[in-house]
DNA sequence: ATACACGCCTGCTGGC
DNA sequence: TGCCAGCAGGCGTGTA
């Protein structure tokens, strides 16, 4: 499933295909992809057609392609393409491929660059796959960023482009999302107090990402386990030392993540070239029911919360005492 | 304000 | 063998 390592594998696989590229053409496969978008395909294809990307930009599990203004609008009110993976989604790379099972969305692009000949480089396909249909992409206003700081990761424009008009501006549909965890400008001591406010358990304020952003099921449980915490714990009776070391978990989790390429259980999540991430060898208790705990030995166990499954260790993240609620 | 159920969707699995 | 319920899950929405 798609959470931060997948979608920064994809954004970082993405970067330097579409950093200055022109869209040639926009063929919209099955209108369910633009949930997002706030038009008909019609429109989406219309005001995407013959723009140029600037740059590929993620915050959490949202990524974002801010276009260059065609000067039609004065600059006042900068767009981007706005990509969401949902559950299933997928964005190939490639040129004139047979066409995907679940195509959705198919935007042609002319890069930028030039080849290590120097010739012109050939167009290429940006095919956007879903199965399940809750991903999806649109085009929508950019707003500045509340804190002034640049929006998201933007890889090597970072600090190629530091100043870039669009770098402290964010999609209006993203702006309600927190900072992830590998933001340089996500605030610890915002999160615990936030964290703090709850009263629900952590594993749910962990997902919450109006909270802190990036964060699925599957590393969600893998954080916890590593910080050795039950997923209803109280997040309000929680010690401040014990949510700075979660949050230093939630980090090294999502970095080897991110290291291995994501993870994969099928072929459901993969990047833009449709190769697996190998996380999954890696991975303490998400889907292990049944397997001995890497720490302690003790039987991993799913359980039922929020509606979906939960994955731990009944020695290492000892049910809390209390009935909450 | 927060909490939480629900719908969206397809493919796979398990039980009968 | 065939059928169908159940499950997977992020996010927006609606309700209390």
């Amino acid at each position: 499933m798609p959470e931060l390592p997948e979608v920064e594998v994809v954004r970082a696989g993405l970067e330097p295909a579409v950093t200055g590229a022109r869209v040639l053409h926009v063929d919209v496969v099955d209108d369910r992809a633009l949930t997002r978008h706030d038009g008909p395909a019609e429109d989406f294809a219309e005001r995407l057609t013959g723009r140029t990307i600037a740059a590929a930009v993620r915050r959490g599990k949202f990524m974002w392609f801010p276009l260059v203004s065609d000067g039609s609008d004065g600059g006042a009110r900068p767009e981007a393409l706005v990509a969401h993976l949902g559950m299933s989604g997928q964005i190939l790379l490639g040129r004139g491929r047979e066409a995907a099972k679940h195509r959705r969305i198919l935007i042609d692009v002319q890069p930028g660059g030039t080849a290590r000949d120097g010739s012109p480089e050939v167009p290429v396909e940006l095919e956007f796959v879903d199965q399940r249909t809750f991903g999806s992409m649109a085009i929508d206003t950019m707003v500045p960023t509340i804190d002034g700081a640049p929006a998201g990761s933007a890889g090597a424009v970072d600090s190629r482009e530091p100043d870039a008009m669009w770098r402290r501006a964010i999609p209006t549909q993203v702006s309600h999302i927190a900072r992830d965890p590998l933001d340089p400008a996500f605030d610890d001591d915002r999160f615990v107090a936030m964290t703090r406010k709850r009263s629900s358990g952590i594993k749910r304020v962990l997902l919450d990402q109006g909270v802190v952003s990036g964060i699925g099921n599957i590393y969600a449980d893998e954080s916890l386990w590593a910080a050795k915490l039950h997923f209803d714990r109280p997040a309000d009776r929680l010690p401040r030392a014990d949510l700075h070391r979660l949050l230093a978990e939630v980090r090294s989790v999502l970095g080897r993540a991110l290291e291995d390429g994501g993870t994969s259980f099928d072929a459901q999540y993969v990047n833009v070239n449709g190769q697996s991430g190998y996380f999954s060898q890696r991975l303490a208790v998400y889907g292990q029911q049944g397997k001995p705990c890497p720490r302690c030995g003790t039987t991993v166990v799913r359980e039922a919360f929020m509606n979906r499954s939960s994955h731990r260790c009944p020695v290492c993240q000892p049910a809390p005492r209390q009935r909450r609620r």
